[in-house]
DNA sequence: CGGGAAGTTGAAGAGCGTCAAAAGTAGTGG
DNA sequence: CCACTACTTTTGACGCTCTTCAACTTCCCG
């Protein structure tokens, strides 16, 4: 037995430690082992050795969450932190009058659970079929303990995470709503590119409300800055496909030179 | 000769090794060493094994800033790392066109100088009569992977701040000035309380601008609100004294529940 | 196809920003 | 100690951007 199901939850046993992988393939997360992972090389795990990787691969535990699953809720004990492997994770807060802000859409190798004073401070949900691998809090910090390079890798996501809210809390305080839109589309550019994919053409995995709640505005004005965008040319736009027809055109609209 | 200064910046030699401070007091910095430092216990610093603490002195410096004298620039090599010991250390953005966001204000205790990609992502000043510590970040780098406790330090504090920026994103995204102003003072109490000082009286270190560009609203917008509270007779105003009369009544109107 | 959700567009309104002026505060030098 | 000046804060009037409300269209999935 390499690997069982329980609950959605499925456990991946080392296979460094003479198991090997289940054959029956899970729909989109594949069942991979923390060796040919697709996300290792720019997640929390890459780039440590090999001994601290199969410690990791020994306590996590893959699950897989449909559209709005959710996956913890704000003020919950954090007791686990996840490693995004496929698929989108939004991250939000609440207030009690149900007005919501989007902390952040989490990509394949981000990771998701930091926290302080052992409460998550935000609430997190899947954005369609995705795929976390999850680590137990009170393990990983032990291994933490006793690898610092992996404590070292937290930190730089962590230290990372801390320079994305703070560009944010600019655009959030700062700037308007055609330079919100600009900025986003600009931030998502930037990334594809760093995957590899081409930047021009995007695919925006959430709706509408979704970049509202995000960017500190209503749906109608993300639509219409969007509608703007592409009476002026700027982009292409058909529902979810946004294609950047001048992506320097649409950098300059940012704000931030 | 235990300490000498150059260019207003004081270097300390660890005491621990046979060294003594000073007798020349600095002004408002004291000629503290680790060991009495009034910041330590809630700082970085604090917490950690003695032999820490000693190889930290042996390479931190002093420096005093007055009233808006700057720390760094966004964008420059960040060479060091800094300790509030005295005064208020203001971080913020600037758009190319002067639009200015307040990252934080960091009273004695917080760190400054927390990166990615070796670049500071936002630039700091004094406000006010100020004295921070400033460790060089190679050496301290080092020190952290000498002393596994020392990041586990910095990683605490990093989370800290970015709850705290979380925090922020949803305040700047969805509430209102009057919401914000309270969120505010809300906040100022629960420091002063956590640091030991009555919490209902609050003298304030910043301007009606800085409030405002912290907050994401104009100076007019932040004075309206206090003198709304002010005739509402949820709190006495004179210029940088506010005291909360009843800080339930603050807490209710901040939108947090 | 059909029904419900998501997205777009328009018109009206509110909240905050802008501009302007007055009042208050602080620092300087006689 | 007071007068002078420069800056900060407050207050008012007005305007603009974004929100709200509503109708309509498009998309999506059974």
């Amino acid at each position: 037995m390499a690997s069982f199901d329980i609950n959605n939850v499925r456990t991946r046993i080392d296979p460094a430690r003479g198991l090997e992988p289940s054959p029956r393939l899970v729909p989109h997360c594949g069942e991979i082992s923390c060796a040919d992972c697709p996300v290792r090389s720019h997640a929390v795990c890459g780039g440590l050795e090999l001994d601290v990787v199969h410690e990791l691969a020994a306590i996590l535990t893959f699950k897989e969450y449909g559209e709005g699953d959710p996956v913890f809720d704000e003020g919950e004990g954090a007791d686990h932190y996840y490693v995004v492997t496929s698929g989108t994770v939004r991250l939000y807060k609440l207030m009690p009058d149900g007005r919501r802000q989007i902390i952040g859409f989490l990509y394949p190798g981000d990771v998701l659970g930091l926290h302080d004073d052992h409460m998550y401070s935000y609430s997190a949900d899947a954005l369609g079929e995705t795929c976390l691998c999850r680590f137990p809090a009170g393990r990983l910090v032990a291994l933490m303990r006793r690898f610092p390079g992996l404590e070292h890798r937290m930190l730089e996501a962590t230290s990372h995470e801390l320079v994305e809210a703070q560009a944010n809390m600019l655009l959030l305080g700062r700037k308007t709503a055609m330079e919100r839109v600009t900025s986003f589309l600009s931030r998502l550019a930037d990334q594809a590119e760093a995957r590899g994919e081409p930047p021009e053409n995007l695919l925006l995995p959430m709706s509408r409300a979704d970049i509202g709640d995000y960017l500190g505005l209503t749906t109608e004005t993300v639509s219409r800055a969007l509608s703007r965008l592409k009476a002026k040319g700027a982009i292409d736009l058909e529902n979810k496909h946004v294609r950047l027809r001048d992506r320097e055109v649409i950098r300059d609209m940012t704000g931030d030179s």
